[in-house]
RNA sequence: UGCCUCAUGGUGUAAUGGUAGCACAGCAGAUUCUGAAUCUGCUUGUCUAGGUUCGAGUCCUAGUGAGGCAACCA
C-alpha cells in the first residue's frame, strides 16, 4: 500500500521503552528479545493488538526480535484452531511493519541443555532465515520445566502437597502451613515422579514452591507450580499428565528463549515477585528476563473479555469470531480495516499503567485516515429512487470521467455511464425538507456528481404512497467544461445509470452495542444494538464488477467498503468498514 | 478485609525540578462538483491538604478516589 502523504511519526515513548532503552544503552543484553505469548483458547482481539504493537514495536525500534509463543500449559481449554488463527492474525498485523522481527523456532526444535559452571541451562533461540519454522510453544519445554521442578525439590524449595483445592485455599487464605510442607527431599522426589507417571488421580497432589506460608502477597504463599491433569494436550498429545502452572512455566519459558523484557498486563503485577523468585531460585547462568506491566485496552461500545466474546459466538448473536462487528482482529480485518490503521491506533493510545477507557472514536479516526488516502472512489446507491430525465431521448448515452482518488494525483480516472434513467439515494430527496437541506426537493436543483445539474419537476407516487419515480429535467450546459459549469448549486449527490448499474449485496455494519460501557451493570447482552447489521441490495457503478479483495472503496458521500469473502462470481458482497463523517446527521440532531 | 498499582481538559496521552504540549471528540470559520477530506481559529486540564525548593504535574507526607489480585485459569 502506498501512502504518499505519509510523514513518519516520531518513535513512541513510554515507561517500558524507557527501560528497554536504558538496558540497551547499558549493554545489559546482547539483543533485545520480547515475546507475545497468547494462550490458544480463543481469538485475538484489539486488546491483543495493542500488546502485539508494543512487543513487536520494541523489537523493531531496538533491532531485536519478538517471539510468538503459544502459552499452552492448560490442555483443557486449548485447541489448534486457535493456534492457527492467532498465527494468522499476528502475521497480518505486523505485515509491512515488523515482519523481520518475528521470532519463530525451527519446526520441531526443542531446547538444548548444557552445564555452565555446574549450573543447568536450557536454551532455544529463534530459527535462522530459510528454515522451516513454527511458533514457540511453552509445551515444548515441559521436559525442561520438569527438570527445573526436580531441581527445586532437590534444593528443598518445593514440596508435594496432598491437600485438596479447598484445603489449600483455606490454608493460604489464613496463612497456615501445609502439613506436607516439610517432607523430605527423597519423599518429594518419589511423589513427584509418581505424579508424573500417572499414579495419582487429578486433584490428589500438587507440587508447590516452598516460599512462605503468610507473605502479605498471597501469590507468595507456597504457590502451586504443578497440577495433575489426565487430559491430552493439543501439542504434546498424551506425553504428560502433569502440567506446570502459568507462574512456573512462564518465567522459565521466557528464560529458555532468551527473552529480555517480558511485558504483560497489569493483573500480573502481583505475580512479579514470584516470577523473580523462581528464576533466582534456580541459579541460572544467563541474564534473567524481567517482567513489566501495562494497562490493558478498554474500548467504548464493545466488550473485550474472551468469555463474553465466546458467548456472542456460541449464542449466535454474531456470525462467528470474525463477524465484522466483533472486536477480534479477524473481525476487524474482515470489516475491511487495514493492519496499518490498527497500528496507528495503538500508537495514538500509548502505553501507561493507568486503567482507562478509550473512546472508539480514536479507532474510527485511524481507520478513516488510512482509508481516505487509499480508497478508490465509486458511485453506488444503497436505497434506490428512480429518476427520469424527461428532456433526454430514451437512448441517450454519455460517459463522464470520474476521478479515482482526489488524494492521489496518480490515481487516474474511470468512465461512468449516464443515461435517461438513473437511481439516486432515498436520503437525497425530500418532499418536505427541513431547513438547510440542500439536496433534491420538488422544484429544486441538485448537481449529479461528475455530471449535470438537474431539476425536479414532478413527483410520481406509487400505489402504496411511496415514490415511484422523480421526473426531472437536465441542463446539459452545466457539466465540467460546459458553458455553465460554474452555475451555483448547493448540493451534489451520487447516482448511477439505471440501465448500467450492477447489483451488490451490501452489509451495513454498525457498532454492536448501543451504550459506551455495555457491561457496566454486568448484562452486556441487554445492550446489543438491534440495528448493528442491515443488508441492502445496492445499485453500483459498473466498474465495481471488477472489485478485488485487496482494494478498498469509498462509495462517495456514504462510507468505506471492502469486499467480503462471501463474494461469489456474479454476486458481490461488500462490508461497510466505516461511514464517512456526517455533518448533516449531526446538524439534524440539533 | 489484606496486598499491589494508578490519578494531567469530555477521552487517550506528553512534559525525566524550569513556558502544561499533542491526538481524538466538540465548537466556529475558510474551502469544496463528497454535508467527506483539507486549512485556520477557539473552548476545556495537573484529585485534595500540607511540606521541600528560587521554582513542583514531577520530590516527600497524609488524605480522597479508581482499578487489579486473593483459581489445581492464563
Amino acid at each position: 500500500m502506498n501512502h504518499p502523504a505519509d510523514a513518519p511519526s516520531p518513535a513512541p515513548s513510554d515507561f517500558i521503552r524507557d527501560v528497554v532503552a536504558g538496558d540497551a544503552q547499558a549493554g545489559k543484553y546482547r539483543k533485545i528479545v520480547t515475546r507475545f505469548p497468547p494462550e490458544p483458547n480463543g481469538y485475538l482481539h484489539i486488546g491483543h493488538a495493542k500488546s502485539i504493537c508494543l512487543n513487536f514495536g520494541i523489537a523493531r525500534e531496538f533491532g531485536g526480535v519478538c517471539h510468538l509463543r503459544m502459552d499452552d500449559t492448560n490442555p483443557a481449554k486449548e485447541d489448534v484452531e486457535y493456534v492457527d488463527s492467532i498465527t494468522a492474525d499476528v502475521n497480518w498485523l505486523i505485515s509491512g511493519f515488523a515482519d523481520q522481527c518475528l521470532g519463530l523456532k525451527v519446526k520441531g526444535a526443542a531446547p538444548e541443555g548444557r552445564l555452565v559452571d555446574g549450573r543447568q541451562d536450557f536454551y532455544l533461540g529463534e530459527a535462522p532465515a530459510g528454515a522451516a519454522v513454527e511458533p514457540f510453544y511453552a509445551s515444548d519445554y515441559f521436559d525442561q520445566i520438569y527438570q527445573f521442578a526436580v531441581q527445586l525439590i532437590r534444593q528443598g524449595k518445593a514440596f508435594v502437597c496432598d491437600m485438596n483445592a479447598e484445603q489449600i485455599d483455606e490454608y493460604r487464605r489464613t496463612g497456615k502451613a501445609s502439613p506436607f510442607r516439610d517432607r523430605s527431599v527423597e519423599e518429594n522426589l518419589d511423589l513427584f515422579t509418581r505424579m508424573k507417571n500417572g499414579e495419582f488421580p487429578e486433584g490428589s497432589h500438587t507440587l508447590r514452591a516452598k516460599i512462605s506460608v503468610d507473605a502479605p502477597n498471597i501469590w507468595m504463599r507456597d504457590p502451586l507450580i504443578y497440577r495433575i491433569r489426565h487430559v491430552e494436550h493439543h501439542h504434546t498429545g498424551a506425553a504428560w499428565c502433569i502440567y506446570p502452572m502459568y507462574d512456573f512455566a512462564h518465567c522459565l519459558s521466557d528464560y529458555i528463549e532468551g527473552v529480555t523484557h517480558s511485558i504483560c498486563t497489569l493483573e500480573f503485577e502481583v505475580h512479579r515477585p514470584l516470577y523473580d523468585w523462581i528464576l533466582e531460585a534456580l541459579n541460572l547462568p544467563r541474564p534473567l528476563p524481567h517482567q513489566y506491566e501495562f494497562a490493558r485496552l478498554n474500548l467504548t461500545y464493545t466488550v473485550m473479555s474472551k468469555r463474553k466474546l465466546m458467548q456472542l459466538v456460541n449464542e449466535r448473536l454474531v456470525s462467528g469470531w470474525d463477524d465484522p462487528r466483533m472486536p477480534t482482529i479477524s473481525g476487524i480485518r474482515r470489516r475491511g480495516v487495514h493492519a496499518r490503521a490498527l497500528r496507528d491506533f495503538a500508537y495514538h493510545i500509548g502505553i501507561t499503567k493507568y486503567d482507562g477507557l478509550t473512546e472508539v472514536g480514536v479507532l474510527d479516526h485511524a481507520i478513516r485516515d488510512d482509508l481516505n488516502r487509499i480508497a478508490l472512489r465509486k458511485l453506488a446507491v444503497l436505497r434506490p429512487v428512480k429518476i427520469v430525465l424527461t428532456n433526454l431521448d430514451a437512448d441517450y448515452f454519455e460517459e463522464f470521467d470520474a476521478v479515482n482518488n482526489p488524494a492521489d494525483p496518480q490515481g487516474g480516472t474511470r468512465k461512468v455511464p449516464f443515461t435517461r434513467e438513473l437511481f439516486i439515494d432515498a436520503d437525497d430527496f425530500m418532499e418536505v425538507p427541513p431547513p438547510k437541506y440542500f439536496r433534491l426537493r420538488p422544484g429544486g436543483e441538485v448537481r449529479l456528481k461528475y455530471g449535470y445539474i438537474i431539476k425536479c419537476e414532478e413527483v410520481v407516487k406509487a400505489a402504496d404512497g411511496g415514490i415511484a419515480e422523480l421526473r426531472c429535467t437536465v441542463d446539459l450546459t452545466t457539466k465540467r467544461g460546459g458553458v455553465n459549469e460554474g452555475r451555483k448549486c448547493k448540493g451534489t449527490i451520487h447516482w448511477v445509470s439505471a440501465s448500467h448499474a450492477i447489483d451488490a449485496e451490501v452489509r451495513l455494519y454498525d457498532r454492536l452495542f448501543t451504550v459506551p460501557e455495555p457491561d457496566a451493570e454486568g448484562n452486556f447482552k441487554a445492550h446489543l444494538n438491534p440495528h448493528s447489521l442491515e443488508v441492502v441490495t445496492a445499485k453500483c457503478e459498473p466498474s465495481l464488477a471488477a472489485a478485488s479483495p485487496e482494494e478498498r472503496y469509498q462509495f462517495e458521500r456514504l462510507a468505506y467498503f471492502a469486499l467480503d469473502p462471501d463474494t461469489k462470481p456474479g454476486h458481490l458482497v461488500f462490508n461497510r468498514t466505516i461511514t464517512l463523517k456526517d455533518a448533516w446527521a449531526k446538524e439534524q440532531k440539533k
